[in-house]
DNA sequence: TCATTTTTTTAGTTCTACTGCAATTATCTT
DNA sequence: AAGATAATTGCAGTAGAACTAAAAAAATGA
């Protein structure tokens, strides 16, 4: 069962049975009450905490649901180091595509997911509609950002944010005269963009 | 196999294989290619990418790890709705354990993790160190803030951000005489507190 | 201390995770 | 368009592990 692998994917696995009963005791509830909810039994929940026995899909799958929680929650990675960004010592890149220039905030870590930038628009830019996993959040800074998402046009002033998944059809404009601010936050597309290429922001 | 599975978590494990096959075909892999590196045959993975055989933990991890992927970006659920978060509409909040505002400014949408917060920190506020799943962002807008990650102390002014991992031990204090504010972005942690009370804020 | 509950152990069995190889399809080159 | 090669699917298995049932041991509560 346990044949090849190496000993990055040994800690994922290991880590499973640890994370199930972790959930369990923290519910409050025996392995008869989440083996009568999965449709397995008390013997072979047991074994699985205790990493002799490595569930199928299915049975994992049913056990997560009977834990009210999501089978991809029990394979989080370990995650590491900081950073500290400081508004002073940044440098201002151009985007890829040329139009913007952004400031990365955020570092990266294993198991990190968060991308933060600051974000310049000059006057009348526009970021074509686009669509891809993760979800992102916006925080206007200085200025009036608009945005279309699903075809909604709103229309964001400083202070005010925005929170939207990113599968959604969305674009970004600076309708003023002025340079817009904003805080940008996304989570990372593991199967997007390398990170060292500028960023795709939205 | 498939027994004893709700709606839910058949469209979980059904997604698999168009994921794998999605992410193979993104790499430009081959069937040949991904099962030499997995140790598996090109067979398996034709069946594992058609929901015709589903793979064991060890297997699917080695397939994974072929891809470049990690294990759990395979069982993502699929996203929703959306909402802009007003500076003129929002409403303080009063932290749980009182001593400062915030402002919520983030909405939640199935398998959404950002959580934005605008905290108001009172002059001398201290927030005592704690540990916890997710990673945390903060960009200072306005004053000082002083941090602590890992024993290790930063004052960040405005326009200055710091990205880290919530499992390190973090603390937060302001220790100027005046109010500090704070945007906070983290993600959510499935097995913290529930949404609905205060939020943790670090 | 004792009764009950919970978990672990043990000895299986069944069925599916995975193989090997042939057939089919897709792709590339001329 | 034809032919060669590469890539994928189909098919018939089988070995072993996913999972069971029941007994034994450990944990818990009164």
């Amino acid at each position: 069962m346990l044949k090849n692998m190496n000993e990055h994917t040994i800690e994922d696995v290991a880590d499973l049975g640890s994370k199930l009963r972790r959930r369990r005791k923290e519910l409050g509830l025996t392995l008869e009450a989440v083996a009568k909810e999965a449709g397995v039994t008390t013997g072979f929940i047991s074994q699985v905490e205790r990493k002799i026995t490595s569930p199928s899909l299915a049975s994992l799958t049913a056990m997560a649901d009977a834990l009210g929680a999501h089978i991809a929650d029990f394979f989080d990675p370990p995650p590491k180091p900081e950073e500290t960004s400081r508004a002073k010592m940044r440098e201002i890149y151009a985007s890829p595509g040329g139009g913007f220039d952004f400031e990365r905030l955020s570092t990266s870590f294993d198991g990190s997911t968060l991308n933060g930038l600051l974000v310049h628009h000059p006057p009348g830019f526009v970021i074509a509609e686009m669509v891809h996993e993760g979800e992102e959040f916006y925080y206007v800074i200085k200025g009036a950002l608009t945005m279309t998402v699903d075809g909604v046009r709103t229309v964001l002033g400083a202070g005010d944010s925005i929170h939207f998944d990113s599968m959604r059809p969305h674009s970004v404009q600076n309708e003023t005269g002025e340079t817009v601010t904003v805080l940008v936050v996304n989570t990372m597309d593991l199967f997007g963009e390398d990170r060292e290429e500028g960023p795709p922001h939205g």
